[in-house]
DNA sequence: TTCAAAGGTCTTGCTACTAG
DNA sequence: CTAGTAGCAAGACCTTTGAA
């Protein structure tokens, strides 16, 4: 039925019930609901974990079909008021590893001159992304949209915000060349024992790789990458493609294994 | 053996619906 | 229009698990 497999697809991806309940905007216990075959996924929350789970939404459709019928649950209408807005949470683990790379990247190429949001943004995509395909492991775990310009992670702003507020970085801006740049500086060191040793090395390794390239180059690049390209505009790229990665991008040598 | 993180359950409060 | 109520989601709390 429905709700073991959506348990085993998470346990197989090592995500935790409170992982998926903010990625799906919902709480721990009405996850756990899902999880128990309590309450009845919506549609966009099927294509959430379709998109989180890189699988196609059809799966989830034959799943259900193949317990007994009863239709995916209408998509409630929301209550008027306010709470329209798209809530974004983040568990409070991955909000600690996301500031400590995120300071760890900027000590050590933020004061470069081409290094601003733009740039970040992919730089955190290509450390996220590349971790999952060379360990099969979330890193920072970001959702990833994708947006014109190139994946934009969606908990940044929090972050960075929350950040500001408690004086750990600076916002600064200015311009490169012609362009409005948004720079952010790092105020303390990261705390690297947040972070093990093969993960500080993978990120030098992105950072020695990207760490040069302009906006516009990042922009271009990583539109050739797999994840990218198989994503639809404003949905979030899927870690599993990158599975799927071919040269100059795949960054795992998988003759080496078997 | 201890402690933190993840999983599981109970209780409370809110909203929408309905009968008077 | 109001009081009663059913269903749902979230917070609080408890238990289990696993790493150090």
């Amino acid at each position: 039925m429905l709700a073991k497999f959506i348990q085993k697809l998470r346990k197989k991806h090592n995500l935790t019930q409170e992982y998926l309940a903010s990625a799906l905007g919902i709480s721990r216990p009405t996850y756990m609901q899902i999880e128990r075959g309590e309450r009845e996924l919506t549609i966009t929350e099927a294509e959430k974990l379709a998109s989180i789970f890189g699988i196609p939404f059809e799966d989830f459709r034959r799943a259900k079909d193949s317990s007994i019928t009863v239709e995916i649950k209408k998509e409630k209408l929301k209550p008027k008021s306010e709470k329209q807005e798209i809530r974004i949470s983040v568990p409070q683990k991955n909000l600690e590893k996301f500031k400590e790379v995120l300071l760890y990247v900027l000590s050590k190429v933020g004061g470069k001159p081409n290094v601003g949001e733009a740039v970040l943004y992919k730089l955190l995509y290509f450390i996220d992304f590349d971790f999952y395909e060379k360990f099969e492991e979330q890193f920072i775990g970001a959702t990833y949209i994708k947006n014109h310009y190139g994946p934009t992670p969606v908990e940044f702003k929090i972050v960075i915000d929350d950040m500001i507020k408690n004086g750990e970085v600076v916002k600064v801006e200015g311009k490169y060349f012609n362009y409005l740049q948004r720079k952010y500086l790092a105020l303390r060191r990261p705390n690297l024992d947040i972070l093990s040793g093969r993960e500080i090395e993978h990120i030098d390794d992105v950072l020695a790789r990207l760490s040069d390239k302009n906006a516009k180059e990042m922009e271009i690049y990583s539109h050739e990458d797999i994840p990218w390209k198989t994503a639809e505009d404003g949905k979030p790229l899927s870690y599993e493609s990158v599975f799927y990665r071919n040269e100059p991008y795949s960054v795992r040598n998988y003759e080496d294994e078997l």
